[in-house]
DNA sequence: GCGACAG
DNA sequence: ATCTTGTCGC
């Protein structure tokens, strides 16, 4: 019945904590055991490794998502695959399009003291969920700003690793270059996979946006550029050192935008989405690529989708 | 010391 | 993120 795999049991083994088979950057894995400050550390050695340019291929309109899932009765089933000879005039979606995976975590309640994290992840193609996934994973360490890649990658690495399809692009909670480190979960997860990652946050970590944000109607964006909190000398792309030819303050580099996915034509009262490339993923392809993926609701739909079925799984769960 | 702080 | 019913407004 189930179209996709069960969850599985990461917390079965211990020699081998993800799994995974196609970690390209192991240094990197989110070891929750380190220090804070040798989570930092992690955290500019891994930035320096990240690309914050394109490079993916990837064209918005190909993954340009129109209708919104209906998620009220709960989230909707992977779309079977047309067998081979069957179906000639398939409505299938385009199997060729790139495929997009959404993630997304929800929590445990602490019952017995053990936090427990329920990540999902849904690969999208074509606008169809082609096939969706869920892992329960013990969390380490609580939420601290700055530092989330360590309490939810390891969550999201496992949600990756029971899906069966390789992602083109990953579609994060939370910031990817918006960070004090330019290191967000969208940028950690996307440079331990060497896969191209955006990050889509519902709220500022940090940086300021370029014109004030309230009341934009939909469509609107502005850049979001560094700010003290935000070291920019090691990443790629801010090798100037923070001089101009004629002395100037040097304009700020943009770390991300603004975005205004959704608004109410009068009331205007719906903040924006703060989205920041991951990696290999230019700031200005990143806003165009999450414009793509929303459908009419503030949130895209990798990530709405994403959110539901991780809210199953917690359902199932307890 | 104070302020700010994704999920 | 999570605890939670109804409710005011698109």
């Amino acid at each position: 019945m189930a179209p996709t795999p069960d969850p599985p049991d990461p917390d079965a083994d211990e020699s081998s904590r993800f799994g995974f088979d196609d970690i390209a950057h192991p240094e990197f894995l989110p070891d929750p055991t380190l220090s804070h400050a040798e989570m930092e550390s992690l955290q500019r050695e891994l930035a320096a490794t990240a690309t914050f340019a394109d490079d993916h291929g990837i064209d918005p309109a190909a993954v340009a998502i129109d209708e919104p899932a209906d998620l009220t009765d709960g989230p909707p089933d992977a779309r079977q695959e047309t067998l081979p000879g069957t179906d000639a005039d398939s409505d299938a979606g385009d199997p060729d399009a790139p495929v997009v995976v959404g993630l997304d975590q929800a929590f445990l309640t602490p019952d017995d003291g053990e936090d427990r994290a329920v990540s999902a992840a849904v690969a999208i193609r074509d606008g169809d969920v082609i096939e969706h996934a869920s892992a329960t994973t013990p969390l380490s360490i609580p939420y601290i700003p700055g530092l989330l890649a360590f309490r939810e990658g390891e969550p999201m690495l496992a949600a990756l690793d029971a899906l069966g399809v390789e992602p083109d692009l990953l579609v994060c909670d939370g910031s990817g270059r918006i960070h004090f480190r330019a290191a967000g979960v969208a940028t950690h997860v996307g440079v331990l996979l060497d896969v191209p990652s955006v990050g889509v946050a519902k709220s500022l970590l940090c940086g300021v946006p370029d014109e004030p944000t309230d009341g934009r109607p939909e469509g609107w964006r502005t850049p979001v550029r560094a700010d003290d909190s935000v070291e920019t000398a090691v990443v790629d792309g801010d090798a100037s050192g923070g001089d101009t030819a004629d002395g100037d303050a040097p304009a700020a580099p943009v770390i991300g935008h603004a975005y205004q996915s959704r608004q109410y034509p009068n009331s205007r009262r719906v903040n924006p989405l703060y989205v920041s490339p991951g990696h290999r993923v230019s700031p200005a392809t990143t806003v165009d690529l999450v414009e793509a993926l929303c459908a009419g609701y503030k949130l895209p739909e990798p990530t709405r989708i994403a959110d539901a079925y991780a809210d199953a799984a917690k359902r199932d769960a307890s």
